[in-house]
RNA sequence: GGCCCCAUCGUCUAGUGGCCUAGGACACCAGCCUCUCACGUUGGCGACACGGGUUCGACUCCCGUUGGGGCUACCA
């Protein structure tokens, strides 16, 4: 590991960025970053039909959030066409791929007949040796695999892994409408972009020996290999839509933090003692290779909330105002002209009081309703429990007390509450519930003697007289 | 079906032949704290898939079974 090392993220842009593809590129990234190496970033957008724009762009705007830089790329695979052309060309030439003029619809055919054998589909070599083309066909390529011996894939995570290479058969490498395959592309690109390892998910492992072959057809050293177990669902099944929120700018737009994400996926087959919690400078410093576990890990929701309610209530506020920004817009509580133009100091003075009780940046902004809210909207229940005629000659000694008091801080505050209940003989709760609706309108709130200190006196005030109209 | 990968609490994991009466975290349950909701805190529940070897000694090594996952396309 001492040359450069150069490693590669390559999503196909045929969906969402997926939480597995994430991790994937998760770990690429930070063992790049671990070893002072490049992170590339390659569309694999060799299947035209199913490629999207849109995909793209989530790709990017997905990795941007969590901080999963590239320093190469995007580069796309439709703009290297001319480069798998000519790789494909040598391999006609020296004679180690051939034209194959089956159509789909016979493959197909075959496939069928082979599965209601009960055999394995493989292609049968019908044009490896053709003198003379059938005419009027378009043509397909295929490489002529090796199918004597066996084909070692040495895996830096699970050793050498050998495949018989009966199991194998000529893969097609150009499409019959010109495009290049995928186990083609990857081999081509990985090579010529010098990547050094090839850290993927497990679900390419299979067919990593047909790539091995490309390799040695093409005479380019093969990369080391690494594939990463798979993410399951909570049924053990493969990650997928069904399993709820899998796409990556969910999680953003849900109100998890990047920091969260990113320290919940590595420790999905990585680990670090008993550790849990990681800064991204720790993880760079401390992710390795050794200590990623072999079996496949069951996505859990729950786990990530808890880190999401840790980095919450650790974070700094102005770091977490300018995440919260854009959930006050969308929650509907600032409108679209205040919350760009309120700073992030304002926003970040009420945050500390909702640290401790928001698992989510959602939770978080409906909590500062109060703070926000020009005019305040009693839940119907608490006003009637709690705005009753009896907290009347409360709210006038508390609005009596503010005036006068010049301090407003919480402790300032707390021994005016003090000095009535004891006068009263009550319990603070008897009259904190209805001041805390009087002010916030609901029976939850951060503390109250926050609530009262964020507010100030003047509108603490007025909130406390509309509550003695409402009463009255 | 064939081939390949994997196997410690419900979940993420520590464990690299004696340190294990198997540790931590999430979740769950109970107590404490308390102005609401939370936070916090204390305690509890809870696992080496099974069967054979190897060894003085296996969670750790080997084989098999079972279970799960992946691949098996002119998808990636």
């Amino acid at each position: 590991m001492n040359e450069k090392v150069r490693v590669r993220f390559a999503p196909s842009p045929t969906g969402y960025l997926h939480i597995g593809g994430v991790r994937t590129a998760l770990f690429n990234w930070l063992f790049a970053r671990h070893h002072k190496g490049k992170f590339i970033l390659r569309i694999e957008d060799t299947d035209l039909s199913r490629s999207t724009d849109e995909s793209i762009r989530q790709i990017i705007e997905g990795l941007k959030w969590l901080g999963i830089d590239p320093d190469e790329g995007p580069y796309r695979q439709t703009e290297r066409r001319d480069i798998y052309l000519e790789h494909i060309e040598r391999l006609l030439k020296e004679g180690k791929a051939y034209q194959c003029y089956c159509t789909p619809e016979e493959l197909e055919q075959k496939r069928k007949e082979a599965l209601a054998k009960g055999e394995k589909p493989r292609y049968d070599g019908k044009c490896r040796n053709l003198d003379t083309p059938p005419p009027g066909r378009t043509s397909a390529v295929r490489f002529k695999t090796t199918m004597e011996g066996n084909t070692v894939v040495d895996d830096l995570l699970r050793g050498e892994v050998v495949f018989d290479n009966t199991e194998l058969d000529d893969l097609i490498i150009l499409r019959s409408d010109g495009t290049p395959t995928y186990n083609f592309v990857v081999v081509v690109d990985d090579a010529t972009m010098n990547i050094t390892h090839v850290i993927r998910g497990d679900d390419h492992l299979a067919n990593t020996p047909r790539q091995v072959q490309l390799y040695h057809g093409l005479a380019y050293q093969p990369p080391k290999f690494l594939h990463l177990s798979m993410i399951l669902g909570s049924d053990k099944a493969r990650l997928s839509k069904r399993h709820g929120a899998t796409s990556i700018l969910s999680y953003r737009d849900t109100g998890y933090l990047p920091g969260a994400m990113i320290n919940y996926l590595v420790r999905l087959g990585w680990s670090y003692g008993d550790q849990e919690i990681f800064s991204k400078e720790e993880l760079i410093e401390k992710f390795s290779i050794e200590n990623i576990g072999k079996s496949a890990a069951v996505f859990n929701p729950e786990k990530l909330l808890w880190l999401n309610s840790h980095y919450i209530k650790t974070g700094d506020p102005l770091r977490l105002a300018s995440y919260l920004r854009p959930h006050l817009l969308n929650e509907g509580i600032l409108p679209e002209s205040q919350a760009s133009e309120i700073s992030v100091e304002e926003i970040a003075k009420v945050i500390p009081s909702l640290q401790e009780r928001s698992k989510t940046l959602i939770e978080m902004a409906r909590g500062t309703e109060f703070f926000f809210a020009k005019e305040i909207q009693y839940d119907e229940k608490a006003a009637r429990k709690f705005l009753i005629p009896s907290i009347v000659p409360i709210f006038e000694r508390l609005i009596h007390m503010f005036e006068k008091s010049e301090n407003f801080d919480t402790d300032s505050l707390e021994r005016i509450f003090t000095d009535i209940t004891e006068k009263q003989g009550l319990k603070l709760g008897k009259i904190a519930q209805p001041v805390r609706v009087a002010l916030t309108g609901k029976t939850v709130s951060p503390g109250i003697f926050d609530v009262i200190s964020l507010l100030g006196k003047e509108r603490v005030v007025e909130r406390l007289k509309m509550g003695i109209r409402y009463i009255g």
